[in-house]
DNA sequence: CACAATGTGAACGGCGTGTGAAACGGCGTC
DNA sequence: GACGCCGTTTCACACGCCGTTCACATTGTG
């Protein structure tokens, strides 16, 4: 019900606005950004649709100032014609997704609906994912390529931990601290046995998910360069 | 830097792949995800973009596994024509953003980058680079020119160091106690080894980055003057 | 040419890690 | 309160990597 997007210019594209009225989603035009806050829904903004179609310059300043709030709009979608795909360069920072118009007004929608499920997800993690390897951290449940893992509670929060941070070598001292607490004082070693139970869990196939570092410590996976 | 995308399916859209050859993309196509290891380049893919014109089924079967991997491939591009605009509804884990085909050439480029853009800026780039030389303090990852490197601990850490301070000259006394540790007590040929296991990883092309001054030390790449 | 410095190959051995099993401790049941 | 179960921690031992050292070859320098 509060879906409430920022449209920029005053009055927009009348395609634009036509669009959304059909989707169903509640806009706001504006031409600054300053008065932003006057009428800002209680629940924030839902997004930003920018048009840089009429005044480049005036729409690249928008969404700056969108993105300095303390609490940026996010997402924000930039409408822009097809001399002007150059001008993206460089500002990548400003905009999370863009748009050629004149557009198809199922692109739209469609590109919305997928921002809005991109910027869920990104605010409130239910689920940790990982190539083949899925944690439910509402249902403590965890799973390989579909099958469920019977996990015990440090193995969960342990392999939680390594998921929540893939590639990121971590030593057994941090690990300690970070998934057992500060206050725990103990031998490293229980670092590895938990490892090798979850390697035993993780089944054959996926054992090696999890890499030793030799006189490192331990990651999840690999990130690329 | 060897920029390598996965394309799918095999062979790929005539214009897709005309605008990657004239961006300068290195690309390899596939109709089937599970052989894709065999031809994955040592720094793993750049990216993916999947045509879901011609069979539709098969490529989010594609997406699926792309995304199962151990090291997901990220980002995935999608290729649809407008009337499949509806299917992306409910897939928004396989995809991390689309384009409708026909696509303007420059609309690819700018998505693309921005893509690109977007995963690299998303990990936090803790590395040091020299030349060719990158290295990745968080993942303990090394490689030169693309290359990853199978560094001992070692000797990553002493590479590390003097891709620290590049061009500059240590004395295996001052390498023993930074990178050994001051406590350290033993011979100083132990740098040599290790200096000579590096040059040999680091491959005959780039082995004189390491440069030997003859009763002085060793330094990594030039020092400009 | 002589000597020093460095490169090279190989071998030793310590130490970090994997592995199996036992001990510990909390918690619920009888 | 005694017992047993289960998750966690600790211990002991074996294995193999890799850091270190040595002997010898090669290169460079006065």
């Amino acid at each position: 019900m509060t879906e409430q997007f920022v449209l920029f210019p005053d009055p927009p594209p009348p395609d634009l606005v036509r669009t959304l009225d059909l989707s169903g989603y509640a806009w706001t035009a504006t031409n600054t950004a300053t008065d932003l806050s006057d009428v800002e829904p209680d629940s924030g903004w839902t997004g930003a649709i920018v048009s840089a179609d009429a005044d480049p310059e005036k729409a690249w300043a928008i969404c700056r100032e969108l993105r300095k709030r303390d609490v940026p709009v996010e997402p924000l979608l930039l409408l822009v014609n097809g001399s002007q795909l150059e001008e993206l360069q460089a500002r990548d920072e400003l905009f999370d997704d863009f748009m050629i118009s004149p557009f198809h007004p199922r692109e739209l929608e469609a590109r919305l609906r997928h921002l809005l499920w991109r910027v869920g997800r990104g605010v409130r993690p239910d689920v940790i994912e990982y190539g083949p390897l899925s944690l439910n951290l509402e249902t403590y449940q965890a799973q390989v390529s579909g099958h469920p893992l019977d996990l015990t509670f440090m193995e969960y929060e342990l392999l939680k931990f390594l998921a929540s941070h893939p590639g990121k070598v971590f030593t057994r001292e941090t690990l300690l601290n970070r998934v057992w607490g500060y206050e725990y004082y103990g031998g490293a070693r229980t670092v590895d046995v938990h490892v090798r139970r979850l390697r035993a869990k993780l089944g054959e196939e996926h054992a090696h998910m999890i890499q030793t570092l030799r006189s490192v410590g331990y990651k999840l996976g690999q990130s690329r360069w």
